[in-house]
DNA sequence: CTGAAAGCGCTAACAA
DNA sequence: TTGTTAGCGCTTTCAG
């Protein structure tokens, strides 16, 4: 089946294709008869324009790429889906590139991303979310940042002056830290994520600092690292409870670790919030699925993908968004915390 | 900052056009002498060749998409990475078109996606999730169809001939029902789900044969519909427990709905599963995340998402893959189901 | 209001 | 082995 172009257009209408190209987008005033006749033509084809070849001469796609470690953890789908509701406002079609966590896919899609002439890319996790980058990683992205818009969200490149948007995450952690303080616990403790990865490091450093400022101190032998999902927040908190001396309240570093430890805690025999007080991060909807609820910290992370595309799109237009935008995060009280047992505060 | 082009490389390497497309395609032989100084110049400019031009003329774009109804419910990320792996072996970047359910949003993807070309559709939910589609939505698809291969996952369009694969929910539910009807129960309830919605239909048809078989019949009373959501599980089995006379197990649309209907059972103080049975489908991450782990059907989610590049990328290679895959379900027996109470089999 | 023609950046005959 | 050139399908001056 022969495709259709604006020249087949053209020739039937008995017009030019400068003509056509006029009614198609708008752009010059055209005989209202004559369009009638084109935009019949076009009718009986179901004639679309090619929007490589348009592309290819306006040095712009109306693409945008999101790139993100992984898919299948709810924080990203809601991040996506608050970005993509914003970017189809402004006519954009996103690429989603999934990473893996892999820096070599990441490397691998922004050449492609960049071959493709998206308008902009939205990065997350990875590498910009490395305690300490690779100058060699971060170099790229800054490279590539020379010839299409990007910004970070939740991450940082050290130096690299992109512009980035993401959530206070050591307030939320201090948020968080409060709470439990308020609520008398002192013994405190920290599961989950990667020890290399900022996120982790962020929030322990906040847990750290807001226990010291009551004298307090977060034990070598409470905090235990893995990864961010469920599977790993049970088998930390399997290991946790293999311990004689125990914490009363742990801090995960997100729901998913939350929900796998609170579910370890369970299986068990220990009531929550009875005998352990556990504390999420993200406020994903999972956290209101099990119970008890799980008390966490929200970073509104539908409004992190809003946010993120309209600073995309300052950029794309030329404009100039100020570097860095923080959002601050919530605690979000539910039934996962409460006072500590045997203790007279 | 200009953006290079192959000419550029070309006049510094004093070479034509014609031999540094050579070199970059490895599409005929080239001296490897003149070879060195074109890569030495491609480099030195970090040149990237426009991959716009390239599929303008080869009239591929190595693009596909996925249109999908809910990013965030985590049955499609879950068939999306399945999906994008084996996207990425074959060198396809995927547009993620997130249609928020809405036919109107669909057909705006369906256009902007022939219009940048894309090699291949995947199309989820929505309207080829309809019991009965308006043939207007139908055509929509059959016709665009023609000028871009399309896979249907999990749907159809009747009498439309399109490609598709999907899990054979009826035996999902058949198993599932099985299962109960094994362990004792009689008063059987189904749950969630939009009732004009394929998914729902089949599965109930099928708990209803089963049922059949055996001389029960599905109670009106106990059926209810809804949405898919956690919240649309919760308020089903809240109105559900306000009746005087309940089922001693329901079967759920996906687990989502299960997991509210969980929710919502614990809460009101039901013991899972010796008060009540509760079967989700799907056998998401997060069927093993509650407590008690959810019994449920594996859908094989990854799999319906490498299988359905699998067969796009042979529709957009020319060749004929076979009309329709089937993937056979699979009980996971967990904790949330159980024989019933006072009942002497 | 409309048409002719020059590209956008690349590939692929066709020649040399 | 290499160069010349004609498009791919569209937009946009520049004339008329």
């Amino acid at each position: 089946m022969k495709t259709i172009t604006i020249y087949d257009i053209a020739k039937e209408a008995q017009v030019s294709v400068a003509t056509v190209s006029r009614v198609l987008n708008n752009t010059a005033p055209v005989k209202e008869s004559t369009r009638e006749i084109i935009m019949a033509v076009i009718e009986k084809h179901q004639f679309q324009p090619n929007a490589l070849a348009r592309s290819l001469l306006k040095k712009e796609t109306g693409t945008i790429a999101m790139i993100l470690p992984d898919i299948t953890n709810p924080f990203f789908p809601e991040v996506f889906w608050g970005a993509e509701n914003v970017a189809r406002e402004k006519h954009y079609t996103f690429f989603l590139c999934d990473t893996a966590g892999e820096h070599s896919r990441e490397s691998e899609y922004l050449s492609i991303l960049r071959e493709k002439r998206v308008d902009g890319i939205i990065f997350l996790g990875g590498r910009i979310n490395l305690n300490q980058c690779p100058p060699a990683l971060s170099q790229e992205v800054v490279e590539l940042s020379k010839h299409v818009p990007i910004v970070l969200v939740n991450g940082n490149l050290p130096r690299s002056g992109l512009h980035r948007i993401y959530t206070d995450e050591e307030e939320g952690a201090a948020l968080a830290t409060q709470h439990l303080l308020d609520l008398g616990h002192r013994r405190i403790g920290f599961l989950g994520g990667m020890e290399e990865t900022s996120t982790t490091q962020v929030k322990l450093k906040s847990v750290r600092m807001k226990l010291k400022e009551r004298g307090l101190t977060l034990r070598k032998d409470w905090v235990m690292f893995h990864d961010f999902s469920i599977e790993g927040g049970r088998t930390l908190m399997d290991r946790m409870l293999e311990q004689e001396d125990r914490p009363t309240a742990v801090l995960c570093v997100n729901d998913f670790t939350a929900i796998g430890a609170l579910k370890s805690a369970t299986q068990h025999g220990l009531k929550i919030p009875e005998d352990l007080s556990i504390v999420g991060f993200d406020d994903s909807p999972l956290s209101r699925a099990v119970i008890p609820e799980l008390t966490t910290v929200s970073q509104n992370t539908n409004q992190l993908g809003e946010l993120s595309v309209e600073m995309l799109h300052e950029l794309i237009s030329g404009r100039n968004p100020k570097k860095r935008t923080v959002l601050q995060p919530k605690l979000v009280v539910r039934d996962s915390t409460g006072r500590p047992k045997n203790t007279a505060e």
